[in-house]
DNA sequence: TTGAAAGCGCTAACAT
DNA sequence: ATGTTAGCGCTTTCAA
């Protein structure tokens, strides 16, 4: 491996010119730096980010944690992430924390060890205690989930509004017995969309049923599939599903389509997130669309702006009601 | 930060032996260590790669080139990779290529650069005279797609096989119109499967007819309904299609319902991977399983093997058949 | 405009 | 069993 004094020594300059040329500085002659340049092709030279990160104190990685790569919910976010990271030559470390402690320290310990310059957390199960503790000193930014007092900054949607907004879109065509399909209550999104759903019905002078509200452990295809039978299993059976994730949505379609039902003839059912997939199903998915790469710009945008010292504010970003044919 | 200058201070001891201590090397005396220990916690010390990967001349990075993040595909595999690596203390550097030679350009200068340690390549599309070219001089694996001639090791399955196998199930079913919706010749494993979709055929003295194969750009969902439509039209219409890859065969069984035909009652789908949506469609999908997790553990072991400097052998993996309600 | 030299944090060879 | 010290490859301060 040829290094940076080699190239000096070729170049007949001092290891700094060859720094300065390497950055860009424009205090060198163009005769020497045309010089280093030859010198640095001569000798097929590429600079060792191990030096330079070292010399710099840092890693130009940034942590991105997820709790579970297959949702593609955030796949899109992480496309948007990785377009900023790439611009200002940061790389990013994608981790799937499946929402356990043990495997998010061991990432958490990257940020510790200098292994990255900052993380932004997407896993609405985060040891919120931990990721405080380590916001007093490394630079962290919530995405999606977040958490109010934590004084962590964070870009999302307004989860509350958006979840009123699907529910009323059910009730204006027609539905009064409107199911929930909700993740776990301690997700502070899960809280929000619930008092969003509940805010259509009261608005609308529709009773609160509590069987119509069904929870969830994980965001699942399954998880959908699974909670889809108690639903159906109501004896008041509800003709409409607000399901928190496409993902449970689909999983819903695919067992309402088993049982011999048709949607939206007997059940109309609309999700949230608009993953790729919400597009692929039959019937095709109406669901609220989370503009997920912006946000993972904005995120990006963000941490890179606290890495440099400076002060950020939270982000809310807007959604959007998509009809499709599942209601 | 506090560095290991400061807790060699504080234990009262030199920095040779708090590295000691770190690195869980014996020659140290159990009192020496427990004072180190106590130091350590008492200032909060966390050792810095930075100066640890500068001083071993490695990065503890691994790349992993994949065309397109939204392939369910690759996850599993990715999985399998992440799995290794952590366990060996290396991370993953997840590097989505578009099939795009500039993209992929930035990628290899990571390890150019000494940010990454080797590479693992998945991307069919990747310029294999580039990656010879880098595999003289550092560590790289090609994993699901590979090259013969190039030297560069590989984990692979047997594409020509288990195209053959899927072909001649549904043959056995009944079938003797049957199309091939391949991706696109330059690809060594779409070459491979056409082949063994041939060998099918000849075995059971179908003819061969170049009307019923239909090749694409890309394995998306998109380009499967595009693809079927063709299928759709030919006068002679096909009774079942072999897609290779799901992604085509989900966009195809959708493409097949919107048009009012039944799958398999008018047309049989079967696919191949054994992607996790693959089980959510309706119908559900036939199709090859790839050992998708497994080819990502042996690729990871395989390159960190070679990273340390030992010869690795090829890997040929197996297959499955998945019967399930689309054929 | 350029060079000499210090130092980022760590490991390991060598000495004791 | 422990310490001294060189050096990994780079950037930057200071001096010329």
């Amino acid at each position: 491996m040829t290094n940076i004094q080699q190239v000096a020594k070729q170049a007949g300059v001092s290891v700094a010119t060859v720094s300065r040329v390497l950055n860009g500085q424009n205090t060198v002659s163009s005769k020497t730096r045309i010089k280093v340049e030859e010198a640095i092709k001569n000798l097929n030279y590429e600079p060792s980010m191990l030096g330079r990160n070292l010399r710099n104190s840092e890693s130009r990685i940034l942590l991105i944690l997820i709790p579970s790569i297959s949702n593609p919910f955030y796949l899109e976010i992480i496309k948007g992430i990785e377009q900023i990271a790439l611009s200002q030559n940061y790389n990013i470390l994608l981790c799937e924390t499946d929402s356990n402690p043990e495997k998010e320290n061991i990432y958490f310990d990257l940020v510790r060890k200098k292994m990255a310059d900052g993380i932004i957390s997407m896993d609405p199960a985060v040891n919120i205690e931990t990721l405080k503790e380590l916001a007093e000193k490394y630079s962290i930014i919530q995405c999606s989930e977040y958490n109010l007092d934590s004084g962590i900054p964070y870009v999302t949607i307004d989860n509350e509004e958006a979840s009123y907004r699907a529910v009323k879109h059910l009730i204006q065509i027609g539905h009064k017995k409107i199911a929930l399909m909700n993740s776990d209550e301690k997700f502070l999104y899960a809280r929000q969309r619930e008092m969003g759903y509940q805010r259509a019905l009261e608005e609308h002078e529709i009773p609160l049923n509590d069987d119509y509200i069904i929870y969830t452990k994980h965001l699942g295809f399954e998880h959908g599939q699974q909670a889809v039978k108690k639903i159906l299993a109501i004896q008041d059976r509800p003709t409409a599903i607000f399901a928190v994730s496409d993902l449970l949505a689909i999983g819903a379609l695919k067992e309402i389509n088993a049982s011999g039902l048709h949607v939206p003839k007997d059940i109309a059912v609309i999700g949230f997130d608009k993953i790729d997939f919400s597009n692929m199903t039959n019937p095709t998915l109406t669901t609220i669309a989370q503009p997920m790469y912006k946000m993972g710009t904005v995120a990006a945008e963000m941490l890179i702006d606290k890495i440099r010292g400076n002060d950020v504010d939270n982000v809310i970003l807007n959604y959007e009601l998509v009809l499709r044919e599942s209601t």
